[in-house]
DNA sequence: ATGGATGCAAAAGTTTTGCACCTCT
DNA sequence: AGAGGTGCAAAACTTTTGCATCCAT
């Protein structure tokens, strides 16, 4: 007997206001934001969401593809999906993170994941060192 | 005034039963072990460690360079370090990595740090995706 | 004696979950 | 009414810390 289950999820996710607000304010800068950063910056506009609300808004606005997730140094952050695919520099001494892209290190980590049978997903690259004024 | 203080740190650490136990388990295997997973091997072998030692444990010998440590999704992964440089390949399916090494991927990155003024330290570099078993 | 290491338990930090209540069709 | 969202508090997890005790000089 073959028994089959059919889930069926909403294809559309309610705008409700804390989730318009959790995305205006990713999508309202360049910055990298984790749940404790977004829970502060509403809280000094005057929207307190309550962070249970925030993980889980964060959750259903990445798996939509309304925001990007960066994991760096432990800690999941996100920041808005309207740039182009890039990866990450952090600066250890003050926290600064860059963004920079380049295509041939893009290209040659497709060829080393089909080399060893991979089939590409995805991938984080996040390069550690000082940044300019650090040095 | 102008005070100096010396803080004054042994130069070795004290090899314990303990700090052996964890070197000898991530030494003994080409795996990647978190503290939980090192905690169960051991107990399994009959040698419980505090988890809290463990801890302790695998930052002094990280520190010493005993012990190579490496994120992956968000959690430290330990390895042994008599190893060549490698970065990681990690099967989202059933968890496997596997290592890899491009020296070309590795000096296109000291170029791109170098052109954005980063004194480069080190990175992180985890390509997500299916394995060949699990496709 | 003394400095370092350990184990335990407690604390801290982060993320998830349960549940009653609310909101929008 | 029903599905989905929210807030709160509690729980779950991971990691760190305080402290009494132990161990090896």
């Amino acid at each position: 007997m073959i028994i089959i289950i059919f889930i069926i999820r909403p294809m559309s996710l309610r705008m409700t206001p804390q989730r318009h607000a959790v995305l205006t304010l990713i999508n309202g800068s360049a910055r990298h934001w984790d749940a404790e950063a977004i829970s502060r910056a509403l809280q000094k506009n005057d929207q307190r969401i309550g962070i249970a609300t925030i993980y889980r808004t964060l959750s259903v606005l990445e798996e939509a593809g309304l925001i990007a997730a960066v994991v760096i140094g432990q800690r999941k952050h996100y920041e808005r999906i309207d740039k182009p695919h890039h990866d990450h520099m952090v600066c250890e001494a003050c926290g600064r993170i860059e963004e920079f892209f380049h295509q041939d290190i893009e290209t040659l980590q497709h060829d080393i994941a089909k080399r060893h049978g991979f089939c590409i997903q995805g991938h984080s690259l996040v390069i550690f060192g000082l940044c300019r004024q650090c040095q």
